[in-house]
DNA sequence: CCTACCGATCGGTAGG
DNA sequence: CCTACCGATCGGTAGG
């Protein structure tokens, strides 16, 4: 509640957004206390204080993601179409801020070692994608609304798959790829009512 | 054609392969030279008498694969189905070879900043393949065996940006993700004729 | 190809 | 939070 207890929340909010920055940029393994810190405007040392280790700060950064998809995403919602609406939104997000895209693809390349101390972040958080979007696939079966013959865990994995995907090819060549609009239309064809309507 | 030369070019290989394992667990940037040496079992003082600067050596481990490519791929095959099976069978080729994935998907990654020295390659390997993959699609829609209202160059897209997001998922949780599966269904779900007829 | 070295940079710590 | 430092490691070079 003091003056230096949000004057410290703020500099570790800056540390984190610096770090997120980095990590785009340089991946985790690559990013510099140094470069971060410079960046938060104190020496390393410094950010040190707030934050013991090289890995809690990378853990500081990843509890931030959480909160702000959480926010999001609005755990609320029902499965069905409105879950599906609310990633295409979320991709729609993304194209708007490039950095996001950057570290969180830089991450969960580095992260499919076992070694990497994201490695359970990322397999966590792929496992409840795939979850949450099977759901919303199989409540779209039982009403009719998802095309005959689709199975609803293997079109989660796939929808999951075609996120990651397109975001790296878009980050690489920007000009050639819509990744919304591929994403909106690949969603649509498994379905049998339309995802946005007029 | 002397000896020595082919003891060089064999100590050559060596080298780019043990080049492209350790950029499949640590990156580019994380991969250093001295770790590269030791597995080839030269010093890294060694190492730049083959490939004068880190990069060079990087140059190398992407043509050999761009050769091995082209001979898996066979370029002579016109557009059509037998192009999208030998897609098929390079996924499962790679699933059979998970140190591929690995050093192809960090690479990616990492080379979506235009200051990589990988990034070129990315962008026209994305490219080429898109082209080839929409050649065959649009081949395919001439003939009928095309899904009607499917758009041959979106359908490219989208299935190369699928195959690199199935690579990540598998290599981070192995056990929950059928990449080749995924892939082929994807795709027969795209045409009206069996990809693979009994 | 190796030994021996260079300047630069790394994450982390001591002490204040 | 900083100054000052530690041992380790980096890519690259000199000289043979």
């Amino acid at each position: 509640m003091s003056e230096g207890y949000l004057k410290g929340r703020i500099r570790r909010d800056d540390i984190v957004s610096a770090a997120a920055a980095v990590y785009g940029e340089a991946g985790y393994h690559g990013a510099s206390l140094r470069e971060i810190a410079k960046r938060a405007g104190i020496t390393h040392a410094g950010l040190l204080y707030h934050f013991p280790t090289k890995e809690a700060l990378l853990a500081a950064v990843l509890e931030r993601r959480d909160a702000e998809d959480a926010v999001r995403e609005q755990l609320s919602a029902p499965p069905g179409l409105e879950v599906l609406r609310r990633f295409i939104a979320l991709a729609e997000h993304n194209v708007r801020h490039r950095g996001i895209v950057e570290v969180y693809s830089r991450l969960a390349a580095e992260a499919v070692s076992e070694a990497h101390p994201a490695h359970a972040y990322f397999a966590r958080h792929y496992r409840e994608a795939r979850d949450s979007i099977a759901q919303s696939f199989h409540a779209l079966a039982e009403t009719g609304e998802l095309r005959p013959g689709v199975d609803p865990d293997l079109a989660a994995l796939t929808f999951v798959a075609l996120m990651d995907g397109l975001q790296v090819q878009w980050l690489t060549t920007p000009t050639h790829v819509d990744a919304v609009g591929s994403l909106r239309l690949s969603l649509q064809t498994l379905l049998t009512v339309p995802l946005f309507p007029n």
